[in-house]
RNA sequence: GGGCGCGUAGCUCAGUGGUAGAGCACACCCUUCACACGGGUGGGGUCGCAAGUUCAAUCCUUGCCGCGCCCA
């Protein structure tokens, strides 16, 4: 039994409805406990976020293949939930808090977390509930959190265990700090920008009454930050430089703080740059750091003239003076600037106005790149503090390792050279963060400051011996250190768990390519150190959703835009086709609202063929395998479903989903709806009980069925809306078997429908251009006609007789008189039209055409005079053109016969 | 400076060593009993530029021009 479809299709009053029926009847994970597992972990999106377009993308791709996964049969298991996002989180959280005039350092670090945790049951579902307004179909029952007590476990462990390994490490080093946020973050919450800044060139005075080979008792030195000098610690120069090699090993003097420093030989100083002599302030610049180790600078004993807040702070030689103490970076600048000026160390930058005048400034104007948190929107202070590292050199060996050798597979493959490059090039990965929110870090200090690390406050006092009194490090880990235990974190490690065993590893990972050292790699360096596995077998990488324009969405330039209001407009089905359609694989998606439209018409189409069906007493099939079929077109469309499931799953093999988009969009709009139905159409006017109607009916309700199932991963809800409309169904869309028609395409089916579609356009074309209505019926003479044709008149007159609006074809010579001539195939018509004809305007038509066959027969015609073509040429390109010089020739000598009829 | 990618119809994008396709837009026709969120027909491209390889290049190679991203 059907049930009967509204005239229009309406996306928000179905969608609702089936996510709350395949969730609550825990569809999305059926119990499959023998089937082959199918495992996709989701990138977990900021606890703190809202669903953008990215996240539309990113889950539409991912869905789409777990619901083809699991309609093929597999065990398909989609693994969500949120990170913790460690700064994200406590900003939003501290903001709430000061809005109530509640400052965090009041109420202390316990009450702190409760706030967050109960922000957290508040307003953490966001972004989740609005995965589900998209479809995807996660399994919700197993949602995780990153500080969930079983993940925070893992957590631990993890650090535990590389702490032991020799991985984890504390080290003083240079830092990228955050002075808004407080706290380290790692090279790559880093973004580089350009700031038109200025270049300071400074005198700084040779101590000792030394001298340079001319005779200046200074060195030049240029600076982007004149601030820095304050904890200036050696000038460096070039040791090749001929300029400065008398004065290698001499001192400086420098004028604000009174500090005696050396002048050393550095291959970092670039003779070509400025001076060729650059000021070092190794506890402040990542250059500089390393030009002081070299110097034999020990990094405890480099100078330090910030603080958190980067404002000034006394150096531990005390020879910062006063004044500055307390000043913010910026304005200790300026002062520092003066201070020189004052004390006639500046060398000014001149310039000649357009009078021809000299005029002096302080700096030369330059552009300066310059590190920004990428949370707090501030510039970065490499600053050196104590923080534990992961020794990411030595995990990134068997990534790579796994990429060369195939058992990570990137797609698009021209990812491979950024992963190796990114990973050749690592660095320590600084993990700890100076933050009161996310996994306090397991290692507890004495009094001595030595540090014991275990995973629990007892197993450490254990180590370090009863008495001993201990501290616990007050700092968390980078919310990444856990994000990257998502693929085996989730699934219950370090406990060997049922899911560790079947689900890891998992079968594919779809990111944005913009996470892909952030998460992708990271999640690898942790699978196969502490699962000896990779973490997924594939790897497949999409880009960003831009603007209409290009531009990149952000809320600052008020481009974006939310998939929340486009599923409103246009149903989440079109959303989700939209992104699939334009996923080429390694180009971004542009935003285009018109094809989203597009989609949606898409959608009402199937729709409206939906309700032809039923109209027709077409309704649910009983079968997977194709029902038997006699009829030519109901032979053709089976074939042409073998087709498109077997071009589906090419596309779905490959990663796709462009391919696999239009695969579907074609078959079901341009073969089911244009050719097919309109095809079977005539069946129906005869006797429904009868052999032609029976089996119209079986095949066109196995067919439609197919669409369904094979449209279902795109659009999962009008499918799932259609399938129960179409009657009485064993089990849902969403459960269905993917096609297996157990059927061959008949070549003879296929070259009679061919036929039948070659003269119908060859009717509608001619009559057209002639001016013909379209609607008027024409007799049709085939004086010599083929096999082919006489076949196909003979089981398929209705249909032609409809679609190419003919009265019946006749084979037999046409009466004398004015008429058009089409081909179909190699069969001539000729269309009688005594009176109702243009003359002219059926010759200038075949003139036409004849000029175009007549163009395609001499080209080919001049390639198959060429010898080396012949010669040369692929057996098969020399022998197709040779058919298509036939056919072109045969068809310009038939219009040619027609003009002659016409005189 | 290094790496990657892009430049194909008015727009957004596929594509293949044998002289090009889709959707939208456009033009004309059609209120034909599923659908005007529709049906039919059609116009429109020197496939960025130049050289090379080849019997044959939009597709391969090199250079150039323009655009974008990442890293330093």
């Amino acid at each position: 039994m059907t049930s009967e479809l509204n005239k229009t299709f309406d996306p928000a009053a179905i969608e609702g409805r089936w996510y709350a029926h395949w969730e609550e009847n825990g569809l999305f994970r059926p119990e499959r406990p023998d089937a082959q597992p199918f495992t996709i972990v989701n990138p977990p999106p900021n606890v703190t976020g809202s669903l953008h377009i990215g996240h539309a993308l990113d889950n539409t791709l991912q869905d789409i293949v777990v619901r083809y996964e699991r309609l093929k049969g597999k065990d398909a298991l989609w693994v969500v939930g949120t990170d913790h996002a460690g700064i994200a989180t406590q900003m939003v959280v501290e903001r709430n808090l000061e809005s109530q005039g509640i400052k965090r350092a009041d109420i202390g670090r316990e009450a702190f977390l409760k706030h967050v945790w109960e922000w957290k049951e508040q307003s953490g579902g966001t972004i989740t509930r609005q995965m589900r307004r998209l479809g995807c179909s996660m399994d919700w029952s197993r949602e995780q959190f990153t500080m969930d007590d079983h993940f925070s476990k893992a957590v631990l462990k993890v650090f535990v265990d590389l702490y032991n390994k020799g991985l984890i490490y504390r080290d003083k080093r240079l830092v990228n700090w955050d002075p808004k946020l407080k706290t380290a973050i790692s090279d790559l919450e880093v973004e580089t920008k350009d700031v038109q800044s200025g270049f300071w060139h400074f005198k700084y005075p040779l101590a000792d009454g030394v001298t340079l080979d001319d005779g200046r008792d200074y060195i030049e030195v240029a600076t982007t930050r004149p601030e820095t000098m304050l904890a200036d610690m050696a000038v460096a120069v070039h040791p090749d430089d001929e300029r400065y090699k008398s004065v290698v090993g001499k001192e400086i003097l420098q004028p604000i703080t009174g500090r005696r420093f050396r002048i050393v030989a550095d291959e970092h100083a670039d003779p070509e740059l400025g001076s060729g002599a650059v000021k070092i302030t190794p506890g402040h610049d990542f250059n500089d750091f390393d030009v002081g180790k070299r110097a034999g600078i020990k990094p405890a004993d480099m100078l330090n003239m910030l603080d958190q807040h980067a404002a000034v702070v006394q150096t531990a030689d005390e020879l910062v003076p006063e004044e500055f103490l307390g000043l913010d970076r910026f304005d200790a600048r300026k002062l520092v600037v003066e201070r020189m000026k004052e004390a006639g160390c500046l060398i000014p930058h001149v310039t000649t106005n357009k009078d021809g005048e000299e005029e002096l400034h302080d700096a030369e104007p330059r552009t300066v790149a310059t590190p920004f948190g990428d949370r707090g929107g501030v510039v970065i202070e490499p600053w050196l503090t104590d923080q534990w590292y992961v020794d990411a050199e030595t995990l990134a060996q068997p990534p790579m390792q796994a990429v060369r050798d195939g058992r990570i597979e990137i797609v698009p493959k021209s990812w491979e050279k950024t992963f190796f490059n990114w990973m050749e090039n690592i660095q320590p990965w600084c993990v700890s963060r100076q933050l009161w929110w996310g996994h306090q870090i397991p290692a507890w200090y004495d009094d001595n400051g030595k540090v014991y690390v275990a995973g629990t406050e007892e197993e450490a006092q254990a180590i370090a011996g009863e008495g001993v009194a201990l501290t616990r490090d007050s700092d968390v880990l980078d919310t990444w250190f856990s994000s990257a235990l998502w693929p085996f974190g989730t699934l219950g490690w370090p406990d060997d768990t049922e899911l560790v065993r079947k689900h890891y590893p998992n079968d594919l990972l779809v990111s944005g390519f913009d996470i892909l050292f952030f998460w992708d790699a990271r999640m690898a360096m942790q699978g196969m150190e502490f699962m000896g596995d990779v973490p997924w077998k594939r790897l497949y990488l999409h880009g960003l959703v831009r603007a209409a324009d290009g531009q990149k969405m952000s809320k600052s330039k008020g481009n974006v835009v939310d998939p929340l209001t486009l599923i409103d407009k246009y149903g989440a089905d079109a959303l989700r086709f939209f992104m699939a359609s334009m996923e080429s694989q390694g180009r971004d998606v542009k935003m285009d609202e018109k094809r989203v439209e597009g989609y949606r018409n898409f959608a009402t189409k199937l729709w409206n063929a939906t309700r032809f069906c039923q109209s027709n007493g077409i309704g649910a099939s009983n079968s997977v395998a194709a029902p038997e079929a006699k009829l030519a077109a109901n032979q053709w469309i089976i074939g042409e479903v073998v087709k498109t499931a077997e071009a589906l799953d090419k596309a779905m093999a490959d990663l796709r989903f462009d391919a696999a988009a239009s695969t579907i969009y074609q078959f079901t709009w341009a073969t089911f709806c244009d050719w097919y139905l309109e095809l079977i159409k005539p069946v129906f006017q005869g006797d429904p009980d009868a052999m032609p109607a029976k089996e119209t009916r079986a095949v066109a309700g196995w067919a439609l069925d197919q669409i369904l199932v094979m449209l279902h991963p795109f659009m999962p809800f009008i499918t799932e809306e259609l399938w129960h409309a179409q009657g009485d169904r064993p089990y849902e869309l969403i459960l269905a078997k993917w096609p297996a028609p157990e059927a061959q395409v008949d070549q003879g089916a296929v070259d009679a429908i061919d036929w039948v579609i070659q003269l119908t356009t060859a009717i509608r074309a001619a009559k057209n251009e002639l001016g013909i209505a379209p609607g008027a019926k024409l007799a049709a003479f085939c004086p010599a006609p083929s096999d082919l044709a006489k076949r196909v008149v003979d089981r398929s007159a209705a249909a032609i007789e409809r679609l190419a609006r003919l009265t019946p074809v006749e084979f037999a010579e046409a009466p004398a008189g004015a008429a058009m001539q089409i081909t179909a195939g190699e069969d001539v018509f000729i269309i009688p039209l005594e009176g109702v004809i243009d003359i002219e305007a059926e010759k200038a038509r075949l003139t036409k055409a004849k000029a175009a066959s007549e163009k395609e027969r001499d080209s080919l015609a001049k390639r198959l005079g060429n010898p080396k073509f012949v010669e040369k040429a692929k057996p098969e390109a020399v022998e197709k053109a040779q058919a298509d010089h036939a056919h072109h020739a045969a068809e310009a000598d038939r219009l040619d016969a027609a003009l002659a009829r016409l005189g």
